[in-house]
DNA sequence: TATGAATGAGGTTTCATTCAT
DNA sequence: GATGAATGAAACCTCATTCAT
């Protein structure tokens, strides 16, 4: 997250902001270092790479996005799955509010089926996989959620934690919502909440009556 | 949908895969010609541009997308806003089912913020907005879905429905789910299906018997 | 040798000429189109790579230099040893002298230890040492030349057979011997054909008389 | 030849080595960097540019060389030109083989016409065709050497005494003979010597028959 | 309807080099 | 004596596209 470099940060967020409008293979070197104010060659002395550039964005996005999972991990014994899941989305979506620019772009690029995608992804989705499932599992068996398959709920959750993200051309363009202001995160982070309780688990919470 | 010519129609699959492997930025003229098996000038005679593929492909999707919704739309008076709802879910996911590479890629695409995407898509979208706003407003209304905002349900709900087709490699190289599989497909869809009745809803329906 | 296209022709011998003055490193595509009169990209069109034209260079000098000693094997059988190798010796500086620029190129860059020299190089002169080894055993076997080793011996030849194209610039400058003309070549081959008489040769022919 | 500093000396080989499989242009300052395990800048520290090494390499060759040959200068009274050709012939290919790498750079860049190889080379090649020519027109008058085209002759000679160090992947890799080592060079010299007594001289030596 | 030849613009990357430290 | 940050120029190569056929 920190970068040694100033330099090397200004590169980080031109591509960014670049990637974001135009996507990775859209964007040509050159117009990021004309954004980052930079020589074209200083680019590559940082990043050595396009594919550099590329590689660090995930890793910078999925090194925090897994500290929070972890966070997660070990409350597991402690707490009850319904909470942690809560919390779980409560973070997450926090992270990628505070981060549009990158979530963005990592979610929207992670679709294509490249191998360093592939390769980049597949081990922090893993970790993700394992953790959310327990967490589903372990509600399930306490008779807290309903009998729903593992692999499907997540699947769902997950296209909902990535939407506002992902689409935000839509969502402010058509329906005037702007999910980079505060406001309206948190009232997406509501809705996710309270599905949790009234469509995974069994019995409405009584958050449910302070919403519906 | 019906394509004239056989080798217009071989075009335009080749270009769609490679399309969603490599993103359209990412995919030369030369390699569809190559997937094609065409001479590249080809291309041109047919799309007259690169761009011209593009939007080809958008309004291939999004033609036959709008006819499920204006299905929808002839029953709003007719039918109770949840069995609409559910039907229209239904159709989209079967029809992104049966178009999966033409999706996958429109989904994905539509997420940058180009011109092109901006005006092909906008259009479409707003008329998919009236439709599922007034369903969803109806059902408030009529007492029959709880009192959330329409516009983040239907934001939800785009998110839940596009997910499966958008990070395919995800489901099946994580979950093993192959969403390719009817059989995969039909399970997704019931859970939405299932999210109208005890999610949007107020009252479970008997269906939730049946799953949960 | 015969090329299909003009203008592939033309490419080709713009690059000879440039690769032998600045060697092939030190050419540039840019300077090659430029002396061709074409557009760089036609460059890559005929060749596809820097390293296609190199391997075009290699192969087109090598397919009628293994011709000629193709022809000297067929001789193996009916003529003597000596006559067979002088006849070589003179064909090949005939061959080298008529394709000056393309013999002098590869002639220095075979001395390059690429992964490309060694593939293309290694099958030609395998060949080639088969016929000398052949040739200069059997001159021995029969009594006609001295007992050398046939290695050194060629590698010997072969320094004297590359001398007048490699260094043109030191027989030029330093001795007022241009070797681009006919007379200095039959000079040149005339004294090779000597050193078969009289260093290969036990016992010394007519021909020295004429000469020494 | 005694380099002051082993930074500079380490540099120096790295570059050698580098030059002879790659080439000049085609090794860049940063290989000779990492092979020398310093920092570029350091490089240009010790000899200000490329062409620098170059010319430094260059010097440092011929330096040696031309004394070689000065001391055979010396003995052009005293001696007979058939000795003193011998002696120059073994001391020049002990000279190339103890200096392996850096001969068979300066043997094959010379061969690139150049401003800075004209310029470097033409000084120390007009010494060396003074005393060769000297010698063996000395050889000719005295009735010992044949009546030959001295340049025609010296060229032959420089040609063999080359070819084992430019092309020494072909003579290791289709011959397996390695000049590197000791054994092979000194055959190599006594071929040579051998040429001086029999194709050189008109009456053979006592040598002759030792090897023939 | 379909192609091969050719191109100009611009892509990524590498190069030798400098300068402050 | 030696280095890391940064650069401008130019390297190779690919791109979408056109045009004559």
């Amino acid at each position: 997250m920190v970068n040694q470099s100033a330099t090397k940060e200004k590169i980080f967020q031109a591509a960014l902001s670049l990637f974001n409008s135009k996507g990775y293979s859209g964007t040509s070197m050159r117009e990021i270092a004309k954004a980052a104010g930079v020589n074209v060659s200083t680019i590559f002395y940082y990043y050595s790479d396009k594919g550099g550039l590329l590689e660090y964005c995930f890793v910078t996005y999925f090194e925090e996005y897994i500290n929070i999972l972890e966070k997660g991990m070990k409350q597991l014994e402690s707490a009850d799955p319904s909470t942690i899941l809560k919390k779980i989305i409560h973070h997450l979506l926090d992270y990628q509010y505070q981060n549009y620019q990158l979530s963005r772009f990592v979610c929207r690029e992670v679709s294509i089926d490249s191998q360093i995608v592939r390769e980049t992804m597949t081990t922090y989705f893993r970790k993700e996989r394992y953790l959310l499932q327990t967490i589903i599992e372990k509600g399930i068996e306490a008779g807290v959620f309903r009998k729903l398959s593992a692999g499907i709920v997540v699947i769902q959750l997950k296209g909902m934690l990535n939407q506002p993200f992902l689409n935000s051309i839509y969502t402010s363009e058509v329906w005037n919502i702007y999910f980079q202001d505060r406001y309206y995160i948190d009232q997406y982070k509501k809705q996710l909440e309270y599905w949790v309780d009234v469509f995974l688990s069994k019995k409405t919470s009584p958050v449910e009556k302070a919403i519906g």
